[in-house]
DNA sequence: AAACACATCAACCGCACAGTC
DNA sequence: TGACTGTGCGGTTGATGTGTT
């Protein structure tokens, strides 16, 4: 059958669009909100389709863009969100506010790829490359390493959590925003991370303990779809349910193994050197390239 | 200064998902 | 329940900019 093509392509401006383009679409969304995108350009007098203005507006002219370079800090983040979640852009730029899905493809695909690749690393799986020597020793799997991670910077955060629990108990509640790795762990990220399999059940039996099935649904509202929308993801992040239910649980024989495993690979928390030092460890150690915790 | 190669990034395209009827 | 529509996502392309010879 075939769908109908989103919109009539005759007589349709392509190609990049003028400072006069982008005036109209702005005022046009200042005044009446986007609304629908198939109908908008009729409505404001474009002579584009839909999904174009939509493109424009989101990657270009929305107002909470932030331009410029990305920060070594950025890049990082990119790193790590990739190494987990994969190419899934909208998801990585949920995590960077004011960067588009767009821009850290692109950010990916011209810088982040080629470093990995110079560093060694399979940029898709984030493993050394075999050439470089270092996978003689069968690394352990990318998703019990992210398994580990998780679950240790997930007890890390709780058990401070806890500490800050019992002094602000009696104020009503009041949050700390420092646990960045708690909002994440609660959102599509952390969602995806659980809901990774199969894995290695003898260094992350943590990974499907009931505490962690419980937070799965807590804060996105599905587990994880293929391709969930990226207004899931900062629903998710900037959303007030940031805390695991489970909290209360930190003492469970999954935490203890987490725990242990925290304490068995330390991890690095300085800047881009992390991927570097990472490589020489890989051969002995099982927690390696992706050191989320170091990020918080 | 010109020609070429390479890098960057805005924009397009096709597909998949979710919602509606 | 299935057809259809609207929207968003990820991959790719092509124009433009920059560096090198």
């Amino acid at each position: 059958m075939g769908r109908t093509p989103c919109c009539d392509k005759k007589g349709l401006k392509k190609g990049p669009w003028t400072p006069e383009e982008d005036e109209i679409l702005v005022d046009y969304i200042k005044k009446n909100s986007h609304g629908s995108w198939r109908t908008l350009p009729k409505q404001a007098g474009l002579l584009r389709c839909g999904k174009s203005c939509r493109l424009r507006w989101t990657n270009y002219l929305r107002p909470d863009i932030k331009r410029g370079p990305f920060t070594p800090e950025e890049e990082k983040l990119v790193i790590q969100l990739h190494a987990i979640l994969g190419n899934r852009w909208a998801a990585i730029a949920a995590q960077l506010p004011g960067r588009t899905d767009n821009e850290i493809k692109n950010l990916w695909n011209t810088h982040l790829k080629k470093r990995l690749l110079s560093m060694g690393l399979d940029p898709k799986t984030h493993e050394p490359l075999p050439s470089y020597g270092f996978a003689k020793q069968a690394p352990a799997s990318p998703t019990t390493r992210h398994m580990a991670q998780w679950e240790s910077a997930r007890l890390e955060a709780e058990a401070r959590l806890s500490r800050e629990s019992m002094l602000f108990t009696s104020s009503g509640g009041v949050k700390s925003d420092c646990d960045h790795f708690l909002r994440i762990w609660n959102s599509e990220i952390g969602d995806s991370f659980r809901n990774l399999a199969p894995f290695d059940e003898s260094t992350t039996a943590t990974s499907q303990s009931p505490c962690s099935r419980t937070t799965t649904t807590s804060s996105s509202s599905a587990a994880f779809p293929k391709n969930s929308k990226s207004s899931q993801g900062i629903m998710a992040f900037h959303g007030s349910d940031y805390y695991s239910p489970c909290s209360n649980n930190v003492e469970d024989d999954s935490s203890d193994s987490a725990l242990q495993l925290l304490l068995d690979f330390p991890i690095s928390d300085d800047d881009m050197s992390f991927l570097e030092e990472n490589i020489g460890s890989y051969s002995e150690s099982p927690v390696g390239v992706v050191s989320m915790v170091s990020k918080f």
